[in-house]
DNA sequence: CCCGTTATACTCAATATCAGTCTAAGCTGA
DNA sequence: TCAGCTTAGACTGATATTGAGTATAACGGG
């Protein structure tokens, strides 16, 4: 029986399906003191960066297999968490795909790691995700370029047709918050696919999407991506924001012993935001996600601090629990 | 340029990229007075139902209009809240395909819809999710099932080799809950996996997994699907019960209007367990995502109650609320 | 008109969160 | 040596949220 018999019916009489190839695409991550990576490859001085990504292949038993198993030849290091992201597939996808009877598709995956130690002589390099999205890096307050897109939606919003006015207001104040709102920094792909519409980024233009700003408006603050893949990143860093709430998975980034304020600082570099730190601390110890290790560390630039260690077990136990980002502390301006 | 000319390289040169046949599955939800349903398909009496799924085609622009171009077609009523859902895609996923080139990928989405009218005359029926997962619907207590199914997870861990035991034991404890825990109603994947593992469910034997127990250990008490669609179908309940507590999709499920305890029945339904009225009903007044009609029904059954509205302004306002779970009512036993 | 049933409004304690302050303990350089 | 910097880590108090229970209101049916 096959499974062409099963499915809705008039297209699957006759010629069958349809092929499509298929290619895993990768947000690598690691964890750095200054802030959060992403592994790009960079091909050629006229190219655009990109995600590193390679094809499906028959021998690979399963999606993530193939993932891990392309990833580690190409970086040289093996992938910790791995996690299916989103599968990607517009039929304009490719400019040159359109007409074609073959699809391709793209499944996103994240992936983070520990080291950072790509290997070298390669056309591989690790980059600061901020490079990309420097309007969601909050951590020393609303950066330049916010002052520049808080413009250009102004203007979008003011040269609205008068039945579109409301709605693109709430959805600007959605994205990126009203003036005493607080900053939801999950909301990446939502603000990168605002600022999309609006024309602001610069493959808007190159896709031919029909935008508000003309191309000289798009921000030049933030570097752009091969193809879409700076919307698979953003989705990326969506998935992760979202996810270091209600699971651990920030010592996937962590080295094996570390001092809270070195948590700390991971979690607000991946986060975008800074926090308050006896309450992260407080947050930290309540939920049982680490234990001391007995030893301290000294190059702290002041007061030694304990070493920690994340306890495994608690992987089993609570399989709902995560850091949590312990609400913003207030900034002083 | 080539995207293969990109790709991780050893592979993509000389024969290019192997294709792929791709179909869409789709959960379908819907909710009724008396529980969460799922649309299903029953080809022929020998058969396992099936979640509805069609190929993807050339002519979709994108995936998921794909998916809503022929499950409008099939089923007759327009999908309104559509998310993707994962993409399954292992080279054994059908024992025909071992040895193939092609794979076969299946990419699932959950769909939420307010009829539950299918078209007529069809070998399509809406039908209760916990007919395929009783154990998930604590609504009532514990249900039955649940017995053998502790008796068979002790059974698993009893009959360890010695330094499997302790993992046994956590893992059983993380998905099933510990004697005094509270039930977490979002883990019905990771039950669904560990149940598949030990072999407690047939299609465990029908895939020739290796598993602890016999065949006819397997559960009867609960239907099996077609294929892996179980396994879908326990993905999207899992994605569903995760996403009620922060976005407030259950008002896809529910009528125009609606009184408090229809939504709270209705999330009850999907979440599967049961929860305090005066807090549900508080947490819902609390974040304005309902407002009053004016008009009050009196089919209640005691008094009179008034009819809400889902605000829908609210979606664009704040893209974090949901419906959340005011935690269980305590149960008297 | 009592009674079961559901609606809706309150109450109260326990806990969690938010935003501070205060002391401890290292290092540095006058 | 010790004042002054830095970070570590403990503690405090106000406020908000949560969990669970109680009380009253309004219908319909016997």
């Amino acid at each position: 029986m096959s499974r062409a018999g099963r499915s809705a019916g008039r297209s699957a009489s006759g010629s069958g399906q349809d092929a499509a190839t298929v290619d895993l695409s990768a947000v690598i991550v690691a964890a750095s003191p200054d802030g959060p990576l992403v592994l790009l490859r960079q091909i050629g001085g006229d190219l655009l960066p990109s995600l590193p990504s390679g094809p499906l292949e028959p021998r690979h038993r399963t999606i993530e297999a193939g993932l891990r198993s392309w990833v580690e030849e190409l970086t040289g290091h093996s992938l910790g968490y791995v996690e299916q992201l989103y599968t990607f597939g517009d039929a304009n996808r490719h400019a040159s795909a359109r007409g074609q009877t073959s699809r391709s598709l793209s499944i996103g995956y994240l992936a983070l790691v520990r080291e950072t130690r790509a290997r070298q002589g390669d056309d591989i390099a690790w980059q600061s995700w901020y490079r990309f999205f420097p309007w969601e890096d909050m951590r020393a307050g609303a950066p330049q370029v916010m002052t520049r897109i808080r413009e250009g939606i102004a203007g979008w919003i003011a040269e609205a047709p008068r039945d579109e006015r409301e709605d693109r207001e709430s959805r600007a104040r959605a994205a990126f918050g009203a003036a005493g709102d607080r900053w939801n920094e999950e909301l990446v792909l939502e603000r990168y696919e605002l600022l999309y519409e609006i024309g602001l980024v610069p493959e808007a233009h190159r896709d031919g999407a029909a935008c508000w700003a003309p191309r000289e408006a798009a921000l030049t603050e933030a570097e752009s991506l091969y193809s879409d893949h700076r919307r698979i990143l953003a989705t990326g860093i969506s998935r992760l924001r979202g996810k270091i709430k209600y699971r651990p998975v920030v010592f996937e980034l962590m080295q094996p012993r570390f001092t809270f304020l070195q948590l700390q600082r991971t979690v607000e570099a991946l986060a975008g935001v800074e926090l308050h730190k006896p309450n992260f601390r407080r947050l930290v110890e309540h939920q049982g996600l680490v234990e001391e290790t007995g030893a301290v560390t000294s190059n702290t630039g002041g007061r030694p601090a304990r070493l920690l260690r994340f306890r495994r077990d608690i992987l089993r136990e609570h399989p709902g629990t995560g850091v949590g980002l312990p609400p913003g502390r207030p900034r002083k301006t």
